[in-house]
DNA sequence: TTGAAAGCGTTACCAG
DNA sequence: CTGGTAACGCTTTCAA
C-alpha cells in the first residue's frame, strides 16, 4: 500500500524544507507554531513514520532496551514473576518510545559475549538486568563498556564506590509484614522457612523476618531457633514445616521465603497459618496467603531511570559521538547560559518498592 | 575501546576492497578462498559486526521477529507455558541470526495498531501470532499486508482458502494419550473436566479424551455423561469433580482440560487419579501427573517456518523492493537454468507437534 | 574475481 | 526559519 513515505514526502506535502520536519519531530519547539502544525497534518495524512534504521545510522541511537528471558525454572515459580516483570518493562518502554529486544544466555560468560554481539549488531541504547548474584560480571562490563543500564535487584556485596542504577523490591519489608500480621493474629512462636545463607534475596528477607520477631520481644536464640534454611522446592518445604512444627517448642505459624517452600508447608497437613512469597499462580491456586512484589511498578522504574539516564547523554554511540564517557558521572548540562555549568556528580537512582501481603485462607 | 570498526576497516586490514568483505560476508562462494580467507581473518581480528542498520537501510531486512508478550493471567495460555514458548523463541531465533521484538496489546484492535507502528518504525521482518481465535483479525491484516508471519496455534474456524502457516500442538492426541494412560490401568469410567464449548483448543481437547474412550468401547451416552464443563479455575475444578465422583454411576478417573482444573480435582479429596495438562510448576509441586506439550520444539518450528519464508522472500520491503507481493503463493525459483521456472504453489507449512504425559503420584 | 560509484532516509552543519 | 550539502555503513550496479 503505502509506498513507504520519507521525510522528503513530509516536507513535499507541507511545503516546507526536509530540515523543518526534522525539527519538528525533534526539537518541536524551536518550530514556528502554524508551520509545526501543518508539518504535524502532513505526516498525519502521509502515514509517515521515522525509519528507526536511518535514524539510527545518523544519531546512533537504536531505540532499543535489551533484556535477557530467563528459562523457565523447574521450579517455574520464579518465572511467574519474571514474566510480569517482562510484560510490564514492554509496555513502560513502548511508552517511553522504546522497544525491549530480547536474548538468552546460559551463564555470565555467554551474556559477556551476547553483550558483544548485540552492541555491534542491533545496538541497543541500554540493558536492562535481572538476578545478579555476588561479584556479576555483568555489571562491570557494562560499566567499562560506558552502556547505561539498571539492574532489577541491588547489588550485593558491590563496592560503594562501584555504583550503578538499581530498582528492587524491599524483601525485608515483605517478611516483615507477613510476621507483624501473624504477631497481630495472636502468635509468638513465627519460624521461618528460607533459603541457605550466602543468596542476598534470601538473606534479605531472613532479615525482615528477624527484625519484626526482635521487635516484638524475641531474643536472639529464640530467633535462632525459629530460623530454618533448606534449598528451594515442595518436599523441603514439607519437611523444613515438620521440623519447625515438631520441635520441642514448636512453631505455630510460619514465613517462607518462596511459595514453593509455603506449599510445601501447607502440604505437611498441620493446620497453623502459613504465608509465601512472590503471590504466584501456585498460591492463588492453593488459597496461600503471600507477600506480592509490585512488579509493573518496578519494570516502570527502569525504564524511567534508563530514559533518564538516555536523554541526559547526547552522545550518541554510533556514528557522530567518537569519545564514549563513562556513565556514572557523566555531565548533565543544566541548561544555564554561555559560560560551562560546573560538572554534578549525579549519584546513581535507585529505587526500592514496597510489597505488600495478599491475604487468603492460609493465615 | 573498539571504536566502531566499519567495513572499510576491514577491507584496509585485508587489502581488499570494501565490496569484496561485503561479498565474503554476503556470498562467500562467489569470492576466491585465499581471499576469503585473509577477509575472515581481518573481521576476527578486529572484531568486526555488520551494522544492522546500514544493512537495513539498503536491504529492508531488520532482521527482527515480533512477538507479543501476553499478561501474565490464568486463562488463555498459560503464563508459564508461554514464557517457554518465548525463551525457545528467541534461542531458535537467535541461532538462525534473528532477534525477537517484544510488544504489548490490549485487545486485537489495540494490535492491529500496533503492527502500523512497528511496521512503520523498526520494520520486523515477521510476526510470531498466539492466542488465536475465531475469526482473528491479526492475520488477516498481515495477509494483506504480505508481511510473513506464524501462528502458534491453529486456525480455528478459518475458511480453507484463506491459509496461513501455523504451528500447534495435538491437544488431542494428548487427552487421548491420558485417557488411554488411565484405560490402561484398568479404569472404564474415566470423566472429563473441560472448558465450555465454542474454544478451538477446548473442544479438541475434548475431542481426544471422547475418541480415546469411544475405541474402548463407550457409548455416546456414556461419554456424554462423563463430559463435565466449566470455567477455568482451581474452586471450579473442586466443584466439577464432586459433581463427577458425587453421581449415581461415579467416574473413576479424570482428564482434566487444564492444570488448574486438575488440582481443584485433586483438592476435591478423594483419591482417584486425575490427569492435568501442560504440566506447568503447580502440577510438579503436587505431584499431578500432566500432558506436557513440547513447546521448545514449537518455537523451533515457529522460527524455522519464517526463515523458509524470509529466505525465498528476496524481496526486501525497505528500500529497493517497491512491489510487495503476496506472502501466500509467492513465487518460489526452484533454482533451475536460465529460463523462469513455473510458479509453484507451495501451500504454507503447518506443524502439529505431539504431546507427552509426564507421570507423578497423582495418576 | 575485484574496484569505483551511487544511493538508502536521517540528522548535523552551513550560509542565507 | 529555509535550503543545500555532507555523512552514517552498508549493498548493489556497473566497469575493469
Amino acid at each position: 500500500m503505502a509506498d513507504k513515505v520519507t521525510i522528503a514526502d513530509v516536507a513535499r506535502h507541507a511545503k516546507v524544507s526536509r530540515q523543518t520536519v526534522s525539527n519538528v519531530l525533534n526539537s518541536p519547539e524551536v518550530v514556528r507554531e502554524e508551520t509545526r502544525l501543518r508539518v504535524q497534518e502532513a505526516v498525519q495524512a502521509l502515514g509517515y513514520r521515522v525509519s528507526q534504521a536511518a535514524r539510527q545510522m545518523r544519531t546512533g541511537r537504536s531505540m532499543l532496551i535489551a533484556s535477557r528471558i530467563e528459562p523457565a525454572q523447574d521450579d517455574g515459580i520464579n518465572g511467574f514473576v519474571f514474566d510480569r516483570y517482562l510484560h510490564g518493562l514492554t509496555e513502560s518502554a513502548a511508552r517511553a518510545g522504546y522497544r525491549v529486544l530480547l536474548y538468552t544466555a546460559d551463564d555470565h560468560d555467554a551474556e559477556l559475549a551476547t553483550f558483544d554481539d548485540l552492541l555491534g549488531v542491533h545496538e541497543p541504547d541500554a540493558f536492562v538486568l535481572t538476578s545478579t548474584d555476588y561479584g556479576d560480571p555483568r555489571t562491570t562490563r557494562l560499566l567499562e563498556l560506558g552502556i547505561p543500564f539498571v539492574t532489577f535487584g541491588r547489588p550485593w556485596g558491590v563496592p560503594p564506590e562501584r555504583r550503578y542504577p538499581w530498582v528492587d523490591v524491599d524483601g525485608a519489608a515483605g517478611t516483615a509484614l507477613a510476621t507483624r500480621y501473624l504477631l497481630d493474629a495472636g502468635h509468638r512462636r513465627i519460624g521461618f522457612l528460607g533459603w541457605p545463607g550466602g543468596s542476598g534475596v534470601g538473606d534479605d528477607r531472613r532479615a525482615g523476618w528477624a527484625r519484626a520477631l526482635a521487635d516484638a520481644g524475641a531474643g536472639p536464640a529464640e530467633i535462632a531457633e525459629l530460623d530454618h534454611r533448606t534449598d528451594d522446592g515442595v518436599p523441603q518445604g514439607e519437611a523444613a514445616a515438620h521440623a519447625l512444627i515438631d520441635a520441642g517448642r514448636p512453631a505455630t505459624a510460619l514465613v517462607c521465603v518462596s511459595d514453593s517452600l509455603a506449599l510445601g508447608a501447607l502440604q505437611a497437613g498441620r493446620r497453623i497459618p502459613v504465608i509465601g512469597f512472590d503471590d504466584t499462580p501456585v498460591a492463588r491456586a492453593v488459597g496461600l496467603t503471600s507477600v506480592r512484589q509490585p512488579i509493573t511498578e518496578v519494570a516502570a522504574s527502569c525504564v524511567s531511570i534508563l530514559v533518564r539516564l538516555l536523554d541526559g547523554d547526547a552522545r550518541g554511540r554510533g556514528a557522530a559521538g567518537r569519545e564514549r564517557e563513562q556513565n556514572v558521572g557523566g555531565r548533565q548540562d543544566a541548561g544555564s547560559g554561555g559560560s560551562a555549568s560546573p560538572l554534578r556528580e549525579a549519584p546513581p537512582e535507585q529505587v526500592l518498592h514496597q510489597p505488600t501481603l495478599v491475604r487468603r485462607q492460609s493465615a
